[in-house]
RNA sequence: GGGCGCAUAGCUCAAUGGAAGAGCAGCGGCCUUUUAAGCCGUUGGUUGCAGGUUCGAGUCCUGCUGCGCCCA
């Protein structure tokens, strides 16, 4: 597909060493290495032999990293290795080495390349613990020079675009950057011990699904040759958990990936990282109070602290979280009672009357949505429940008993960000199949985000689903806030970007003929409620 | 989808429409406690792609591609 470009003048330079190195009966890439420290391992080890006092044997080590740093003065070469746990300076002297071993060193070992290196540690005039080197071995020669990293005052690695490409060079350079994805492994371990002790059983359900369902989102499309069947990537856990209900699982997650055929932007990646759970015998109340305690948890466990800063505001998690109605929380940003205008045309008046131009939405649960997302959400960087929301943008929650127009669901938002999403989950299979018709109604036919009925759920519900309340969250905004990230791209190891150059299209629509959508994209407008 | 901005050496950036440069990295030297090492010398360019205007385009115009920011 792509061809390889060409070689610069700087990797021809180490090309030429690599042949060389063979000339000399040197194996560049070897295939075993032995080091008996880390780099921290060797530093913890020196200063406890320092602290023993004068008697202690010197450290003896041998340690493997990449070279980030020479510094070459004649007869001395300083030099720093880096392994995933940090530094430590090599000290190569030619009263050690001889001359030619030392010169072999300056000649051919250049910055970016895997090396070994076994000696003794001391410490500098300038007091760093250092190696000196009696004996070094080439582990891995690298061809392409590293970037500089991001804090080098002349040459920071800094362009984005390049850094989410070859993200492996970012890692290599940014020790920050692989913080975060520690940070981030840490949360969803933290997330499933939480649920785990709270009686949770962890499962797995299908990303290739013959329907799709549970959220407002367009999917993206395959198909399987043999069995001549389409099927769609998941955009939501939802329908199938609560199968498992049914199935007489009271508590279930799942942690995995969604795919949303939409636009990408600082908060959306195609496919992302889903949370969600379900609880048999609890409501949405129940389920607020239990995601204070869960992301309390997770927090104390990550951080270590529940207040962190967030894009120059400190979020607090201590406190008690703020709920507030929807109805209230649009009262409050603009003035509007909800009540007051409880039809599309009402309220689209009452908005223009204040000189807002809200887009043309097809249901007033719509309009209730961009309201919420365009007048609210931003100011709510303090975690915030917005509770009770439109029937005809939540097919799957339960209606209020004393306000049928009105569902038990609430959002999470938290850092200007919608974070998370849960309902008093809709049990009644005839009312169920009633809201699925009436998307059908709502939305028109061709619309790609209208939900396909999805029979099967039905008849599952049929068999009888206990009463219970089911949460969402994406794990990307939950690391970004945890990580003080404003990207959801810096959150993502391999974040979605569009193909470059010539030749994206090469990927033939002929081949993938038989997985398009007949009824193919158009316009967006979302009839679902989402999980997330 | 719309608006604005960006794209120049491996990396980060300069260059009034008039000779394509700097720092770092690289290469050749000097240098036995440096760490942004230092000093001397030196290599490196299809200025994102395709057109256009002009005596002359990195610079101005059009289109395309990618990225960023803002809006939907």
């Amino acid at each position: 597909m792509s061809t390889r470009r060409e070689y610069s003048a700087l990797e021809r330079e180490r090309l030429q060493k690599i042949e060389r190195l063979r000339e000399m009966g040197i194996e560049p890439y070897p295939n075993r290495a032995a080091r008996t420290h880390t780099t921290r391992q060797a530093v913890e080890a020196f200063v406890q032999a320092e602290q023993a006092g004068p008697e202690a044997p010197p450290v003896q080590a041998t340690v493997a990293g990449r070279l980030r740093s020479m510094r070459q003065m004649g007869k001395i070469t300083f030099a720093h290795i880096e392994d995933e746990h940090g530094r430590l300076q090599l000290f190569l002297r030619v009263n050690d080495l001889g001359k030619e071993r030392l010169k072999f060193f300056n000649k051919f070992f250049d910055i970016g390349d895997f090396v070994q290196a076994q000696g003794e540690m001391f410490r500098t005039r300038t007091g760093e613990p250092t190696l000196r080197v009696v004996d070094f071995k080439m582990l891995a020669k690298a061809i392409t020079p590293l970037p500089a990293d991001k804090k080098a005052r002349h040459s920071p690695f800094s362009d984005p675009e390049l850094r989410y490409r070859q993200r492996y060079a970012d890692l290599a350079v940014h020790p920050e950057v692989r913080q975060i994805f520690r940070t981030r492994a840490a949360i969803v371990r933290a997330l499933r011990a939480f649920l785990d002790r709270h009686g949770f059983l962890e499962v797995e359900t299908p990303i290739l699904q013959p329907i799709y369902g549970g959220a407002a989102a367009r999917p993206f499309v395959t198909y399987h040759n043999q069995l001549k069947q389409r099927l769609y990537l998941r955009i939501s856990f939802e329908l199938y958990l609560k199968r498992l209900l049914v199935g007489m699982f009271e508590r279930v997650y799942e942690i995995g990936r969604d795919f949303r055929n939409e636009g990408i932007s600082f908060k959306h990646n195609p496919e992302f990282t889903q949370l969600e759970f379900y609880m048999a015998y609890a409501d949405y109340f129940t389920l607020m109070d239990f995601v204070e305690a869960m992301l309390r948890e997770v927090a104390d466990q990550v951080l270590g602290t529940r207040q962190f800063p967030y894009q120059g505001h400190t979020i607090d998690l201590a406190q008690p979280w703020r709920r507030v109605t929807m109805r209230d929380a649009l009262l409050d940003a603009t003035g509007i009672d909800i009540r007051q205008h409880r039809t599309l045309e009402s309220l689209t008046a009452a908005l223009q009357a204040q000189g807002h131009e809200p887009p043309p939405k097809p249901s007033w649960g719509k309009l209730l949505d961009w309201m919420l997302s365009t007048f609210v959400e931003p100011h709510l960087i303090q975690p915030t429940f917005v509770y009770d929301y439109p029937r005809d943008i939540s097919p799957l929650a339960k209606s209020k008993p004393d306000d049928p127009q009105t569902v038990e669901r609430f959002e999470l938002f938290m850092g200007g960000m919608e974070l998370g999403n849960a309902f008093t989950e809709l049990n009644d299979p005839l009312d169920q199949e009633a809201r699925f018709l009436e998307q059908g109604r709502t939305y028109a036919e061709d619309d790609e985000e209208r939900h396909p009925l999805d029979e099967d759920y039905l008849q599952a519900l049929r068999y009888g689903m206990p009463p219970n309340a089911g949460f969402g969250m994406g794990i990307d905004r939950l690391t970004m806030l945890f990580t003080n990230q404003r990207s959801i791209r810096e959150v993502i190891l391999f974040p979605h970007l569009r193909a470059k150059g010539e030749a994206p299209a090469a990927a033939s629509p002929k081949a993938a003929a038989p997985s398009t959508s007949p009824s193919s994209p158009s316009g967006s407008p979302a009839p679902f409620s989402e999980k997330g």
